[in-house]
DNA sequence: GCGTCCAGGTCTACC
DNA sequence: GGTAGACCTGGACGC
């Protein structure tokens, strides 16, 4: 049952924007990645190729997003037709295309990533299985924040539960080109709500006074993802983690820099296709891994990350290992 | 049914 | 500086 007092936004104007790529560029693995995960929310609605998202950029406006693509892989030609709630300014247009292209990062050489594939033997398998897959990224820092948070010391359909809860109970209802989408609560919104209330109506547990900690901080001043993405990835991961409740592996999911986020579950999963064995302390093996895969990947570990966790079904047919079940 | 264990980390007190 | 223990909740498991 969704909560009757969410507030909607109505989006009426709209304006069409158009991207050309840096090829290779596959529109539909990109936006709906094989593990599941989504572009920018949950209850985002996909369709015979188009995706209905909405987006929170860092000054609180929201905007519906209808993304798709009329090229090939090869050359791909993305349309956003983009939802407001008033006319835009030709400044923020230009603003809001810039933020586009860095969400669907449309512009980075990914064959130089590709290229490792000569003499990789697991990165030729994730070539050939997710040709053209980018790592997206997110404009709205909160809610990766939210998501970092919620995956904390919980199996993830707990981790599915808290983050339903929070969108459902101070989370917002987007309107427009006759779809709704149901979007992540502001940070405006959890720091006005009381620590028991989010414990008891998000189940949230000892994670409820950080996630309010964390809304009080982003209201007040704080980097946005771009900000982040421009400083060295050492000093955006250190601010990342003044915040209550962040620590190294949240701050690795968050960082717009591209990192090697392991936790205890994927811990087991990159012991498995490096060594062929599941550790018997998966924690204790993460900052041996993570250098590992500094070595050897060096700043494409993110896209290897990225793309063994989007792959895992095919890797355990090919290595003969349950990657699924760890 | 009921009790116990523990999970896709982080923080703090204590040494 | 390093490390054990606490922390919400709910599913899995053993009895």
């Amino acid at each position: 049952m969704i909560e009757a007092a969410m507030f909607t936004h109505n989006l009426t104007f709209s304006t069409v924007m158009r991207f050309k790529t840096v090829p290779p560029y596959d529109f539909e693995v990109t936006v709906q990645k094989p593990a599941g995960w989504h572009l920018a929310t949950p209850y985002e609605i996909f369709e015979k190729g188009t995706l209905w998202t909405a987006l929170r950029i860092h000054s609180g406006k929201v905007f519906g997003l209808k993304l798709s693509s009329l090229g090939t892989i090869d050359s791909a030609d993305i349309s956003c037709k983009l939802y407001s709630n008033e006319k835009l300014e030709a400044n923020e247009k230009r603003e809001l295309h810039e933020t586009l292209k860095w969400m669907l990062d449309l512009e980075e050489d990914i064959t130089r990533f590709y290229a490792l594939a000569k003499h990789d033997t697991l990165v030729r398998i994730l070539v050939r299985d997710l040709y053209g897959m980018r790592i997206t990224k997110n404009a709205d820092l909160f809610s990766r924040l939210i998501l970092a948070l919620t995956l904390q010391m919980a199996p993830i359909k707990r981790s599915d539960q808290m983050m339903s809860l929070l969108i459902k109970e101070f989370g917002e209802r987007i309107r427009f080109d006759g779809k709704e989408v149901l979007y992540w609560p502001s940070p405006a919104r959890i720091a006005k709500a009381q620590v028991g209330e989010l414990e008891e109506k998000c189940k949230l547990g000892y994670r409820a006074k950080s996630l309010k900690g964390i809304a009080e901080s982003l209201i007040k001043d704080f980097p946005s993802p771009q900000e982040l993405e421009m400083m060295v990835p050492e000093e955006a991961k250190a601010k990342l983690m003044e915040l209550k409740g962040i620590g190294e592996y949240s701050a690795d999911i968050v960082s717009p820099h591209p990192g090697f986020a392991l936790d205890v579950w994927s811990a087991k999963i990159f012991s498995l296709l490096l060594y062929g064995v599941k550790p018997e302390s998966p924690r204790d093996e993460i900052s041996k891994l993570k250098k590992i895969a500094e070595k050897r990947w060096g700043r494409w570990r993110g896209y290897v990350f990225t793309y063994v966790l989007n792959d895992l079904n095919n890797l355990s047919t090919r290595f003969n290992l349950n990657l699924t079940e760890v």
